[in-house]
DNA sequence: AGCATACCATACTGTATGGTATGTATTTAT
DNA sequence: ATAAATACATACCATACAGTATGGTATGCT
């Protein structure tokens, strides 16, 4: 919604939003998002944010707009890059975008944030829906019916959200070989 | 550490800990435990607090041990009851302990607020060990071996974690048909 | 040149918060 | 009873934060 193309400013909304993005993923919390802070690393003052933004509020709706729309152009480069492979090699490649620990970073900010604010939770709950429906569209195309691969995928996104979270709970081997079994178990 | 038993003012140091946990357990925020706060909630004033907890830090400290005493004391009783009951039964006994909403609520409280405080981060720590001690016990006694049970038990305790956060996205059928589900699918 | 707009810095205000200092009431020990 | 320890209240201080006011600079337009 906020997210339209004033052609002209934008270069440098996106620096701020990039900043905000970065403090999110570094620190792991919503509340070191400052407005100093974020000046601070742009290396400017406070007098340049407000000229971009009417407020904190405005930033954060950003922020989340912003977020979200990467969300969703991942998930759909990836669905047009799943009917070029075999299924099992979009599998893969979802796995491996999932642990890629600036996306489960992000991922753990938002979903906290999202008890907080409300247009976050919105946010959240849409990128949820959008990879719930890729994800279990991609489990049909491995020749299931619809509710399994609904309940499949279910599970297969709770370990992706869990999974970053009991990380120092060791493996009986190695985090390969932990994914390996959950992927086997979930699509078998 | 700091929880041992000064038997004089504990009654009212109990309090405070309650009311913070009311707190980090109501608003979903380690933010809104704030000592004005809490002081408002009990009905009393800053001094008083001060007077109980040399500053913020003992009283998370305190708040953090209260909950790990707890959790722990939450498990021991359900593996007490375990050796009583047949093995399926404690899995739904736990699944309904975990699905308890104010469980549910601190529990990723704690978590969040583990990625910024190391006391708390220890914590979690040793619940979650705590945790997968039993319930691969439990699934060991259900005639796995130990290594499927770990696997089986990690896939347990990632979806109870992850569950409560994607309790927006619209189940197959019933909440109670996924937790059927996934029970099976973990179990078989 | 003169002017307007975009962009940024500095210095300020107000508020929320953690923490302190000091007083006061209440309980307890002697 | 009364002195001391306990348990709380009140008033204050320091800091961090969001937000504002205002002035300065750079760049393009005329």
């Amino acid at each position: 919604m906020a997210a339209d193309t004033p052609q002209k400013p934008r270069k440098s909304k996106l620096q701020f939003i990039h900043a905000a993005l970065d403090i999110l993923a570094t620190t792991g919390s919503v509340k070191a998002l400052t407005i100093d802070r974020l000046c601070r690393q742009l290396g400017i003052s406070k007098g340049s944010f407000y000229w971009h933004f009417k407020g904190r509020a405005e930033l954060i709706e950003a922020v989340v707009d912003f977020w979200a729309d990467e969300f969703q152009q991942s998930i759909h480069q990836n669905i047009r890059q799943a009917s070029d492979n075999e299924p099992s090699r979009t599998f893969e490649e979802l796995v491996s975008f999932w642990l890629s620990s600036n996306f489960a970073q992000l991922d753990q900010v938002m979903r906290n944030w999202a008890r907080q604010e409300a247009a976050v939770a919105k946010a959240v709950q849409q990128a949820d829906l959008l990879l719930m429906d890729f994800v279990s569209q991609q489990i049909v195309a491995m020749g299931h019916q619809q509710t399994e691969a609904q309940y499949r995928a279910r599970l297969l996104i709770a370990v992706g959200i869990a999974e970053p979270q009991i990380s120092h709970l060791p493996h009986p081997g190695s985090l390969h070989e932990t994914v390996n079994w959950v992927a086997k178990k979930v699509l078998s």
